[in-house]
DNA sequence: TCGAATTGTTAAAACGATTTTTTACGGCTG
DNA sequence: CAGCCGTAAAAAATCGTTTTAACAATTCGA
């Protein structure tokens, strides 16, 4: 380990890397860029600097000088949310093979630190955005959407003009997961939302309607809101329950709900599938712990990240033709949460009309 | 609307803002970031300016001049884990509250890609590093280790010399778990980690050790290693509860691990606590959802990034003193999953004999 | 063999801000 | 009234790179 031209304190600049292998600072860039060729005797000198200075080249100069950062915000509703934790993880996976770097910002379901978010995002000159918005309408984005940069709405926000979307099959996959129950017998099915606000949710609502109505019952449809918090679902799920004529199977339609039903169910000291089935929207690892397995709709996240990130960067690299709407088909896994309405349960319900 | 003063296409820079302003782009800056005072009247006419413009300083100009980004950099082992989501969660969250923003990376648990993230976050210029290394040697980042900026290492990669580190006192709390299965009168305890190499893991391990030799059955020690798939995890188990000797309780040691034990216990159709405790080391807002409940080793999560953050700040700030090492305290969380070992249990074990 | 095209090299300009230095202008003071 | 001082504004330098444009040297075609 020697010292020689090594600059105590600052990190070397190309300017130092230049002038040790005696040559002008464009050539460094050349032969680090690669845009233009450098006579190799010259290319040899310059990486022979580079190495012995421990040259890194300062992204941030670059990226001002090439009006490019390589980077994208993305701005999602909650980390703690398992569908966005691995949107975003497959995101960045994605986005570092190309070479990209992601800036990342909670909004927490807020529209207002969301519109904060992106203006940050825009100040720091992201090339691009990915974002799943708190509300579905423009409000957030009304002052800067004239700046933004090239920007994907998932799972939220689908169809908005202007931008291109991707998001689940929401109304295809709450129709069938409906439909799955309806199937086994069910008629009292109550379907948990968080919020009716969004799109996605509302879309799902959409489908638990059609497949009741198509059944023919459109009239036992029963939608209930329990917010975004565990506690509120829970809380809505155990009035339900608690009634006379108690639903014979629940629809969770996002994660905090299905959360709020198993807990809900567990209080009142129920069961399922026995005394209500259980189908759960959104699909996650650990629900392979519960016992019983829980049947879910899942929403393809990863093909939701790939799609996401593959029109992004087809924006990005000026291949991207006329803004895209992508819906991504959900699977229904059926497991064990889901059964017929039991005898037992059938019998009380006909003694108590 | 009207576009007077607006120059199409590119944004407006500070030299416009001061052309319309009729002042210096210098004044501009001085109003905009209150280092120097500026009168009145041109404040004013200043402020106007950017209100017709929308004009948004440039960051990156801003950070190239500064020489700070107020970027940090988080790389992780892998967001999909909820300990590590619920970390950056919270991270970027106390951030932003400082207006640093996050580039997030993950490591996928492997070495060379950690520090090929490491390289570019330095290349980025980030002004903070936090890190939860994939090893807790300084392999990855012996090449870069000289140019980091301030980095605080969290979870993994306690004590090592040059960082501040912070971490949940891992001994501590698998001594305390296993002592919990010991006072129930489990004697037969297997402890089923991803892997041994980590230095947590290992402080984990050495818990549970020394809290079997201090109840005289040192001997009784089963450590069982499943890496990091669940899958590998739930077949190492399988094994182990297929033998005569079944032990009476599992000590999962990740969160990789305990959705592996569970899966074992169910795949074996046997249930907790009734054939086997279940003790979980890292707890889960999903683990509410089980039943029955699952006692659990919780990490404090928030606090270990609040003091990951703390610590950092300190240092970005200059006011950081000494490196600082952060034990934090878990919580065992006794719920329904931790039984004594049943008497049908122990008679077959006694006919065994 | 001479002018044109090509190639490699470099000096200088540019990116868009902040910081440092200089200048201008009053108001005081001796 | 000259000289000094303090303040606010403007001008210029700076951050570290890439790109443009100018230039020299070489190759090529006619």
């Amino acid at each position: 380990m020697n010292d020689i031209g090594r600059r105590t304190g600052k990190p070397p600049t190309i300017r130092d890397v230049a002038q040790l292998a005696q040559v002008a600072p464009a050539t460094v860039s050349n032969v680090l860029t690669g845009r233009r060729p450098v006579a190799e005797d010259r290319t040899k000198r310059v990486l022979a600097a580079v190495a012995q200075l421990g040259y890194r080249p300062n992204h941030l100069a670059a990226s001002l000088r090439r009006q490019e950062t390589r980077t994208i915000g993305i701005v999602i509703p909650d980390l703690t949310n398992p569908f966005f934790a691995a949107l975003v993880h497959r995101i960045e996976e994605l986005a570092a093979e190309s070479d990209y770097q992601i800036l990342l910002m909670s909004s927490n379901e807020d529209t207002e630190q969301e519109a904060h978010r992106v203006e940050v995002l825009l100040a720091r000159q992201t090339d691009g955005l990915i974002i799943s918005p708190a509300r579905d309408d423009l409000s957030a984005f009304a002052a800067s959407a004239a700046d933004l940069p090239p920007t994907v709405l998932v799972d939220r926000g689908f169809g908005l003009p202007g931008f291109d979307t991707v998001a689940a099959d929401n109304y295809d996959a709450a129709k069938r997961g409906c439909q799955h129950l309806l199937s086994l017998g069910h008629r009292d099915i109550v379907l948990v939302v968080s919020d009716t606000s969004l799109a996605n949710i509302s879309d799902r609502i959409a489908g638990y309607r059609d497949a009741l109505s198509e059944a023919g019952v459109a009239d036992r449809a029963r939608v209930i809101v329990g917010g975004f918090s565990v506690d509120g679902c829970r809380g809505a799920i155990e009035q339900e329950l608690r009634r006379a004529d108690r639903p014979t199977a629940i629809f969770s339609a996002a994660y905090i709900a299905t959360l709020g039903a198993i807990k809900a169910i567990r209080a009142l000291d129920l069961a399922f599938p026995d005394n209500v089935s259980l189908l759960s929207f959104d699909d996650s690892d650990w629900m392979m712990a519960l016992r019983p397995y829980v049947s879910a709709v899942a929403q393809p996240v990863e093909e939701m990240a790939a799609e996401s990130w593959r029109l992004l960067k087809q924006r990005l690299t000026g291949e991207g033709g006329a803004l895209a709407r992508v819906r991504l088909p959900c699977s229904l896994q059926v497991r064990e949460s889901t059964r017929p309405p039991s005898a037992a349960k059938a019998k009380r319900r006909f003694g108590s009309i």
